[in-house]
DNA sequence: CGCATCGTTGATGGGGATCAATAGCTGTGG
DNA sequence: CCACAGCTATTGATCCCCATCAACGATGCG
């Protein structure tokens, strides 16, 4: 039977290694599942969670929400990520929690984490290298709103979402899930709806990219990280994406 | 005699508590202090330093440059940040680290730091509580980039620097230093350096802020505030700044 | 089958980029 | 002490990417 934290160690897995010691530990925390309705919120902004919680399969996004009612998506969550891991040791939450589309999450207690890495002192550095490597795609998003056009900025994102899940074996050939709107894929990028659909269209229709139904396929993966100007180094993975034909 | 280590104090308590030990432990890092001219590089993308860089007096900003020579500033450091602290968990760095003006820096070997985790515990949650923050600021910047108006988004980045050098006792009155050019607040906020200059004189227009030769003085805390829909929760601080007057 | 959400298309406008040139400031050397 | 060089700040003119407004299909679910 495959435990619900068989996700969490293969991430951790894509990002370092691992013990014997290490992934036993990780598979007997305690957890409880639960399942979510797309755009249901997780934790919200102020909140003081004693739970993490760890993505076991679906999308989430966190996002923040100007006094204007503009959101802005910050980042997007895929199996084996705990995007609230840093609420070990930020007291309140600054922003929001939502599931993007029906998922499953498993909910560790604060607690249990804290033990595990006072037993296994190799989780700590482990698990505070994830938290830097979420500080390191919010830089790439940065350098991504700042200087690249619309259509460089989407085929980042594809490349980066595409290549995160392949990281944790979620892809299949050239393809993988993508369940966001293009609704949320303006408020990722910045951009309006309208402006998200014309640009994936120019990615379609220049042969780069199929996207339907919440299915992303990959048709050009050299020239779209070329727009993309996608280099995969900030992602600190142990062994980088290398196409495999295409 | 002030310690180098006098300003990492400092910051590290406006973000936690010290403990006497802790500050002993601190201020007895060995570190080696070096002058930096003005835009002299600290670290570069890809090197994997052995030692962290503690910003003792001055400014230091990260950035990354494009393949078409566009550059984007990450992040802006005052004095007692730690901007490469990740390169401790990271292997390799992804960006670059500068100093925007000439500038004291104190190295600390990384062992030395491995070993004052080691040794006070404390002190690891605390600079992973660090890092933290660096994230949450990250985040923030996003949200500017994406839905602020330039004249928001400028008015949020004067707010946020002046909050942090507040926090480590920088300021004087309603006034700071802040010794970037127009071109570094333009990469940092990604617009040009001609938006940039017309969007600071109007803002100096409306009576919210003064800003000549590398010092910013605040003229009207509520409005800038307001134009900047500035809310100092992301930062994290132990006390938040409750303006004094005016 | 009706309604809501999502995707698509067209028309118009604006915020900010870009190009180009001038003025001010700072340091440096003769 | 001035002249010059180089950077920084400023101003004006023009353009374009993308936002916004407004409909209209498509899709899926109860």
């Amino acid at each position: 039977m495959p435990a619900d934290t068989e996700m969490l160690i293969r991430k951790l897995e894509s990002i370092g290694e691992l013990s014997d010691q290490d992934r036993e530990a990780l598979a007997s925390l305690p957890v409880q599942v639960r399942h979510l309705e797309a755009d249901q919120d997780v934790v919200r902004e102020g909140d003081r969670p004693s739970v993490c919680c760890l993505l076991v399969d679906g999308f989430m996004h966190r996002y923040k929400v100007l006094p204007d009612g503009k959101r802005q998506i910050l980042a997007i969550h895929t199996p084996g990520d705990v995007p609230d891991l840093q609420s070990l040791f930020l007291r309140h939450l600054d922003h929001n929690l939502a599931a993007s589309a029906p998922s499953q999450a498993a909910f560790i207690p604060h607690e249990a984490l804290r033990a595990l890495m006072r037993q296994v002192l190799t989780l700590t550095e482990l698990l505070w290298r994830d938290t830097l490597i979420d500080a390191a795609i919010f830089r790439e998003w940065i350098v991504a709103m700042g200087q690249r056009s619309a259509r460089s900025h989407l085929a980042h994102l594809l490349c980066e979402v595409f290549t995160r899940l392949r990281a944790v074996g979620m892809t299949q050939d050239h393809s993988c899930s993508l369940p966001l709107t293009q609704a949320e894929l303006g408020d990722a990028c910045g951009l309006s709806t309208v402006h998200v659909n014309r640009t994936l269209q120019a990615l379609r229709g220049d042969g780069l990219i199929e996207l339907q139904s919440h299915r992303l396929t990959i048709l050009d993966w050299a020239r779209l990280k070329e727009v993309a100007q996608f280099d995969p180094a900030y992602l600190h993975l142990r062994q980088p994406f290398v196409p495999t034909r295409l």
